[in-house]
DNA sequence: AGCGAAACGGACGACACCTTCCGTTCTCGT
DNA sequence: ACGAGAACGGAAGGTGTCGTCCGTTTCGCT
């Protein structure tokens, strides 16, 4: 990547609306003037106001929030918005990251437990509560945005988790002998369509949903019923893909 | 097998246009010149064009398609389309009413079946294998609409006689024991989640999820795991209620 | 054939949202 | 304190959909 200095502002982008990874890295060469981030101090309080409205909104509203709700509601101009985020995708992303750099938290700390039935129980159970509070943040989730190769790639690296600790849970026959990997994402997808009301609803939905499939994942009674051809991933993702 | 029924009904149900038919109050006369529904040649014609539009339109574009689209497809202008359906949720209702007729048949056959586990499945089975395929129709199932005080009628009796259904599943002990009648709306939103794609991957997805889903509402192994407290059904009533 | 009324559809104003322009305000290094 | 320029936000242009008005066309009865 070529040099990222905030020089130009219709570039856009370029003063790092994207990436997490750099915190105190090695951004300091060029100009250290201002804060670690290279923002102003007025810019970096409105990119905070702004990602908090957008999760509100998002949450409340739905991930097709009006842009101008969420400027209104972090008390900035339109303009200062798109500044910050100049496609919704980008603001989606930016809101949920945390929420979403959670999950990839948990499932990474899954993958390596012991007992990977718990492992793959704990990601599920924790992953559809959050999901099923929020609205937005499930949105994000599911939704692909073509732009944002950073965010796909990071949920590619979760697949493949997920993948590894399914396996495990095959090997040690925790699973029944026909469950496959889209499984999971039928899960979330089953998910989504139960959390579509009010928060408390959408989470007893949701408990209720998710104990009745990670039952039938099961091997332990593994009974007659075997269900059609599972899905192939790809055909499973992006199924809310905007535009 | 099925008789017919349903065949008679898309004649029937072309008294009215909707809740608000009256323009000019020139009721009353009795000139019931034309057919048997009282329109004239060409408003019948411009009438189902309009609901096969829209059904098209609904499926592929989803329930917020734009009626101005929707009167394009016809090859009618917008004026036409609101003077036969004057809200969204009349032309919605009206297009996929043959389909909704099918699923309450479905279950009114159902109903009666001397086996009611093998009368559940197959109301399950067929109504989401429709459900799949037509995502207007999906839509359509899946809201409430506030003025179509008929449509919702046939809503709550499709629903007691799967309470019905389900109480006889219960007595004959094919059901689990803390089994809900919830659960089967859990079910149906559940499997709206899954069918966001395209229709061969929704009807995948779909037979997939249900096989898992009826499966564990089976008493058979009714192994450990409870699921939480279920929804009350209004919880879980109307939750993609158009504004 | 002719007439009255029903039905049609092009066109229009209203509205919401998106996106950008540009003059103004504020920050930060000197 | 001061100036350069980064950042701001009001306002305006653009787009798409809604819902209706009104002159024109078509139907069906006599």
């Amino acid at each position: 990547m070529a040099d990222q200095r905030s020089r130009t502002l219709d570039g856009t982008t370029a003063d790092r609306t994207g990436t997490s990874a750099d915190r105190q890295g090695q951004e300091g060469q060029g100009n250290d003037r201002q804060g670690s981030d290279g923002l102003r101090s007025d810019a970096r309080r409105n990119r905070e106001r702004i990602l908090a409205a957008a999760r509100e909104a998002f949450d409340a509203q739905g991930i097709d929030a009006p842009l101008t709700a969420v400027a209104r509601r972090a008390g900035v101009g339109p303009a200062t918005l798109y500044r910050h985020f100049p496609t919704r995708a980008a603001l989606v992303t930016e809101a949920f990251r945390q929420q979403l750099d959670h999950c990839h938290q948990l499932i990474e700390e899954a993958v390596t437990d012991p007992d990977p039935w718990r492992g793959l129980c704990t990601v599920v159970h924790t992953m559809t509560d959050i999901l099923a509070v929020h609205r937005g943040c499930a949105a994000a989730f599911h939704t692909r945005f073509p732009g944002a190769v950073d965010f796909n790639a990071e949920r590619d690296r979760a697949e493949a988790q997920l993948a590894e600790l399914v396996s495990r849970c095959r090997q040690a026959g925790v699973l029944r002998a026909d469950f496959d990997l889209s499984d999971l994402s039928l899960l979330f997808l089953a998910q989504h369509g139960v959390a579509a009301g009010p928060p408390e609803v959408a989470l007893a939905a949701t408990r209720r949903l998710v104990g009745y499939l990670l039952q039938g994942f099961r091997a332990e009674g593994a009974p007659p019923l075997p269900p059609p051809a599972p899905l192939r991933l790809d055909q499973v993702h992006g199924v809310a893909a905007p535009d």
